[in-house]
DNA sequence: AATTTAAGATGATACACATAATCTTAAATG
DNA sequence: CATTTAAGATTATGTGTATCATCTTAAATT
């Protein structure tokens, strides 16, 4: 097994982003290793490095990815109408909220799968989130209509990441539902 | 340098584990090696194992006390009158969304410090947060008097967690101040 | 078709980590 | 006071980690 084509080499390349970018949001950037990635793409690990100059630059392309994926429909509400983008961001805050995305962390919000780890993380990482944070808030306030968009997004955006991280934390069925329970009223209720 | 007094061995104990409580929670469990802790307590790594019998079980410790810590003058407030609960609950949420504990997550809440750690961790450490998280809303429910006591008790829990987390990652002081005001009118109007 | 290039495998390097064994010394115990 | 015990230092041990060097082989390039 040596040499492949380049189109091959384009999909490996995706390959890797795509399961790093589920291993860190399940694990934590930290707790995943380069090795462990490779691994999990039926690599060894030392191509790696033909791909990624360092386990940082992987990171930082995984999460921006996994931030434009989680926004993706949001953001692409950006010139619709009001009705749409009022039903875009319902339909956002309804599966935030939802046990699924509780559960699969893997597949959900970078920003609630890896939050309390980002400030203690190489500052050019802790940008990505950064920038994901406004990116979040710009998405949800361009979704409202009202006076205090901004504060508001805020507020939603913290609700919607409180919630789902303390649901996490919280190995009990009935107490996940009640936070979520309360997350949505309460947010659904900011959207006016 | 050897064997110290029964005493010694005590303030010892008692020092490794205030100083791995505030490590933790700066750096993150992973990330916080034994050999660090010990160093930063002025000892050499062999001789933790004198008062821990691993990693794991410290980390319990130190947790759990950051939890009682952090919740101590809330939960002291237990048996006072309603205006005294009020009055808990009210500094309570000042202190927790002031900009003091967004900057020091090394003395604050290890919720809001090490959340998206926690469902990642060994099972006994990831129920010291479940465990947190209840008595974290059930002091909260506890001062507030009206109908919806535990799902409010959920939401504001929720909107103190989310905001801290959201405004660490938010290396943007306009930003960061945004999202605690917001946070701060919310919670207030929740106590009625 | 001949030559160059580079993807991925294999193996090495160097360091960090949790934990264990052993040693020294002074406190605890009788 | 003699003996035992154990706190903390020093020094292994074994594993996991990120990164590098080298090799093989087939794709790219000429």
């Amino acid at each position: 097994m040596a040499r492949v084509s380049n189109e091959e080499k384009a999909k490996t390349h995706e390959k890797i982003i795509d399961i790093a970018s589920e291993m860190f949001r399940n694990n934590g950037i930290e707790a995943t290793g380069v090795a462990d990635i490779m691994k999990a793409a039926n690599l060894t690990h030392g191509g790696f490095y033909r791909h990624f100059t360092s386990k940082t630059a992987l990171a930082i392309e995984a999460i921006e990815r996994a931030i434009s994926e989680s926004l993706s429909d949001l953001e692409e509400a950006k010139n619709k109408s009001k009705t749409d983008k009022k039903a875009a961001i319902q339909i956002y805050i309804q599966r935030y909220l939802s046990e699924e995305h509780v559960m699969d962390s893997a597949n959900g919000c970078p920003l609630a799968a890896l939050g309390t780890e980002a400030p203690h993380m190489p500052e050019e990482i802790a940008n990505v989130f950064t920038n994901g944070t406004k990116r979040a808030i710009a998405a949800i306030a361009n979704t409202l209509n009202q006076d205090q968009k901004n504060q508001n997004a805020a507020l939603i955006m913290t609700t919607l990441i409180g919630s789902v991280i303390l649901a996490r934390m919280s190995r009990d069925d009935v107490l996940q539902n009640s936070i979520l329970v309360a997350a949505k009223k309460s947010t659904l209720t900011l959207l006016g």
